[in-house]
This record gives structure tokens, C-alpha cells and sequence, in this order.
DNA sequence: CCGTTTGGTTCCATTATTTGAAACTTAGTC
DNA sequence: GACTAAGTTTCAAATAATGGAACCAAACGG
């Protein structure tokens, strides 16, 4: 349900129409596609073909059915060496893993939505793919509190216009009001808490990832389970976890810098 | 230097100029991408302003560069999922590397290049986007000799069209006709080697991956260098690689099938 | 300080591309 | 062999992209 917000001009609506592909996770078959979007037949159909065209969608001729195309992959593997705070990160996520001994994630902010781009898990080796590139939502997941508290007010307006704000458990933080109210003890407390607010059991202290002049660049997690550990418990580590986050973003900003000529 | 192909229409103009920004591989100013683009700066700059206005680029506002954005990441994960053989060809890629004790390739064809989409490594485990999303040369490396010589008449032309044959190695194919006489001795013989013609040192025997209607789904290889094993010895793996293959092959044919209803 | 260059953004009449209803072509049913 | 569903093509009208040039801002140089 609920369209994409008005795709501007062309590329936009091939853009969407990518997003419709990658939604359904198995290839499909252009009328499934047709009787989703509200596109005419036309002008889906060159959609489709400039993108099959272009490698972005791949087609299969023996089954009719579309899927993402390689392309992706290798844009990709791009973004994530250059966009995403991962490859930078990595050896201070291993770091804060080794200390701390719990389940790390450092997020990124996508459209109001909580991306998951890179993790350590406890317990098994690292899982990347897998893991990494998923979504979740903003208002009820420690990072994305704890990016949100940070975000200039039109991004804060912005990403509030696109929670859902579903009740996941008891103490899911569920009206705008409740959540404002909370990123601005976020903001004086100077992390955020995730109190079983996505999933039960689930707790999770989250430290912003600022820029000198204040501009969030992501967010940084320590993740555990009611089971095994207290939230006081979790706290301890915010000063090391903001450490950590600091040091990310130093070297973020002093990477993006050197372009000699 | 060597402009894309005739790009169709706006959204071809689009993912051109996302391709310049991942090239780049580290953010890049308005300027630098005006200088290599031949779009007029109007253009261009309208351009960067939808994707960035999608997701797909992200601008730093401090900074006044452009990095390839998150949108890209999510779709990625995606892509991974489903459109590439890689989840697919998870186990059987485990059960292949722990079976001849070699690192072994998985890949795609990607516009006349070899993009790997999975790799399992002798020695470390899995290190999925670092390495995976990578592209190499089709006519001097196994996987790319396997799947073009399995390719269709048309396919083949396109990608040898493509290729440029820099002459990397001593045994480097470096003639379309050196390459048609291989291509021909490969699908007699039902796999491809790889004789050190990419890296001195480096050998491998590949097979390609194909549908029951004979269509190229990609490529497996096992590799290994001279100084640990011979051509002879790595072609001892071809009956089980093959055998391997068809299976990857069988299940990715039947699970694009499963739409019910 | 003020003239100049460099880098980025906006205007707007022209042009080319996209649009989508409808017609058409297969391929599959009954 | 008529009927249906799925995919492909057409073409005039509508719309969106184009790009030369003007504009703005900040850094530079004298």
C-alpha cells in the first residue's frame, strides 16, 4: 500500500519502479508489477525496458520475469566503500565488539528508516550481507533515536512524516509527542535507549555519530538481551561507545577531504 | 576517455552519471564531474539533483561532494538476494571449498565484464561485499572464458565488442581470434582454464553454470596459484565442479518458478 | 578594498522525450 | 476455432528535459 511520494520526472519513476522490483524479492512478471503500480501498461513496459536495457533490471526470456540486475551489485559494492561509514568503521567496530563482548550495529539514516550497514555479532562471525542493508524503523530502535535526536529540524520533520508508528511491544514509544519527548532527554542524557521498544528482550544503548559542525553522519549501537544484561549495565559502555564514534568521524571528515590535484 | 554506450533516454543519462560518482570511488565536487561528463552544466546539475533527491546520491552539504548514496545499499541488498546466484550457490559453494580445499569463484556476467558474486577463500572466511561486487577482464580469466563460451551469438558479440584485450601476462589471449579458437576448445572440452593469461602465477579450471535450455547463468571456478598445484591437479576438481553447477543451476531454475496463484 | 576568477545555482524559450489510450500480436483456454 | 490473458507497438498530444546565458557567492589577487 501507500505510494512512493511524488516521484519527480523521469528517473524518479524508474527509480520506483527498481523499488517495486527489489519490494518483492523474487523476480517478477510484469503484469504483478502492472497491477501494483499505477502506471499505464505503456509506459510501465518502457520503464522496464530501459532499465532491463541499462542492467539495472535483468529479464529472464524463459520465464518472462524481471529482477534486479547485476549493475546494482557492482553500484553497490561502490556505495558501500564510499557512501556508507562501513569501510571506514570496521576496525573500531571490531574494537568496541572485542571490549565490550556484545552485538554491535552502526546504522545510517535512509528516508526516515534505520539502514543497518554494517554489524558484529557476538556470537558468530560476521554475517555481512546478510545483516548488513537492512531496514528498520527510526522511532523505536536505539540508533535511529539516537540519529534522530540529532537531525537538523527539517530532516527531523521530515523522517516524522514517514513513521509508521506501530506498537511493537509494551514499550514502544508510539505518537510523534512521546518521541520528541524522548530524543530531547536523548539530547541532554547524550545517548539514547532502546528499552525493548522493537522487540521484547531487545535492549540497546546507541550513541549518534556527529561531524565537527554537528551533522549526523550515522549512529553506533551496543546491543544485548534482557536476559543477559541490564540497561545500567549497557550505560557503562556509552563512554567508550562515544569514544569510538568520535574517532569514526574524525576520520570520516579528514578522508572525504583529501582529493589533491 | 571512451564515453558510455548511446545511453537511452533521461534514466540512462541518470545511471551514467551515478556510474562517473562510483568511479570515482571517494566523493567527488560538482567540478570534477563536469570536467570528465560532456553534459552542459545545466544538465548535469539537474541530474545530480533528482538522484540526490532520490537516495541515490548523497550530498555533503560541508563539503560540496558527491558520494554514492544509501538508497543504493538497500536496493543492493536486495539485488544480492535475488537477482544474483549468490544465495542461491551459498552452500554448494562451501561444500565445493571445503571439498578441494581452493579458493573458489562465483560469477556473473556484467556488460561484457565478470563481476564476482561470491567467493569463498582457502583461507579466511567469508568476506562478502569486500570482495564480492567486484569486476574483472571476461577474456582472460576462467569464469569469463566459461561463460562466454556458452554465450549466444549475440551476447558474445556484444561483449567481445567490449573487450579490451590488454595484454596482462605472457599467455594473455590477446586477439578476438586467439579467444574464439579458445572459446571452441572450451566447449569441447566442457570447462575452461584460466593458464596464468590474467596474473602470472595464478591458475584455474572453470565451469559455467546453465539452465536447462542452456542459458549462461555465470560461472564457478576453482583457483589456485602454480606454486601449490598444477593444471592437471585442478582439473581433477572439473567432474565435481560441473557436478556442482548443474545443481546450482537446478535450483535456481526452480526457484524462480514458485509464484503460486 | 575592489576587480577578477572560480564554483555553483537559476532562468526560460526551445526542443526532444515521455506519455498513454488504443490497436495489435501472440500464446494459451475452453 | 472463437475467447481470454499477457505482452508489445503505434502515434499525436502533453510534458519534461535541455542548455546557453545570466546570476550569485565566495575565494583570490593586487
Amino acid at each position: 500500500m501507500g505510494a512512493e511520494g511524488h516521484a519527480d520526472g523521469t528517473v524518479g519513476k524508474a527509480l520506483d519502479v527498481l523499488d517495486m522490483v527489489a519490494r518483492h524479492g523474487r523476480p517478477v512478471r510484469f503484469s504483478d508489477l502492472l497491477a501494483q503500480s499505477d502506471y499505464p501498461k505503456a509506459t510501465l513496459y518502457r520503464l522496464l525496458q530501459t532499465l532491463t536495457h541499462q542492467g539495472m533490471l535483468m529479464l529472464d526470456p524463459d520465464q518472462g520475469t524481471y529482477a534486479l540486475g547485476v549493475r546494482l551489485v557492482r553500484l553497490a559494492h561502490a556505495a558501500w566503500a564510499q557512501s556508507s561509514l562501513a569501510p571506514i568503521a570496521r576496525p573500531y567496530l571490531d574494537e568496541l565488539a572485542a571490549k565490550t563482548g556484545e552485538t554491535i550495529h552502526l546504522a545510517q539514516m535512509d528516508l526516515g528508516q534505520v539502514l543497518y550497514v554494517d554489524k558484529r555479532n557476538a556470537a558468530r562471525p560476521v554475517e555481512m550481507f546478510a545483516q548488513a542493508g537492512k531496514v528498520g524503523p527510526a522511532y523505536c530502535t536505539g540508533v535511529g533515536k539516537a540519529m534522530l535526536a540529532w537531525a537538523t529540524p527539517e530532516a527531523l520533520e521530515q523522517a516524522l512524516a514517514r513513521q509508521s508508528f506501530h506498537r511493537h511491544t509494551d514499550h514502544t514509544l508510539d505518537t510523534p509527542e512521546k518521541l520528541l519527548a524522548e530524543l530531547q532527554a536523548i539530547r541532554v542524557r547524550g545517548h539514547a535507549f532502546d528499552r525493548e521498544e522493537h522487540e521484547r528482550g531487545i535492549i540497546c544503548c546507541a550513541v549518534p555519530i556527529l561531524t565537527r559542525s554537528g551533522r549526523v553522519l550515522g549512529a553506533l549501537s551496543v546491543t544485548s538481551t534482557t536476559a543477559r544484561t541490564t540497561l545500567a549495565a549497557l550505560e557503562d559502555w556509552a563512554g567508550l561507545t562515544k569514544d569510538i564514534a568520535a574517532r569514526i568521524a574524525a576520520e570520516a571528515e579528514s578522508w572525504r577531504f583529501p582529493e589533491q590535484n
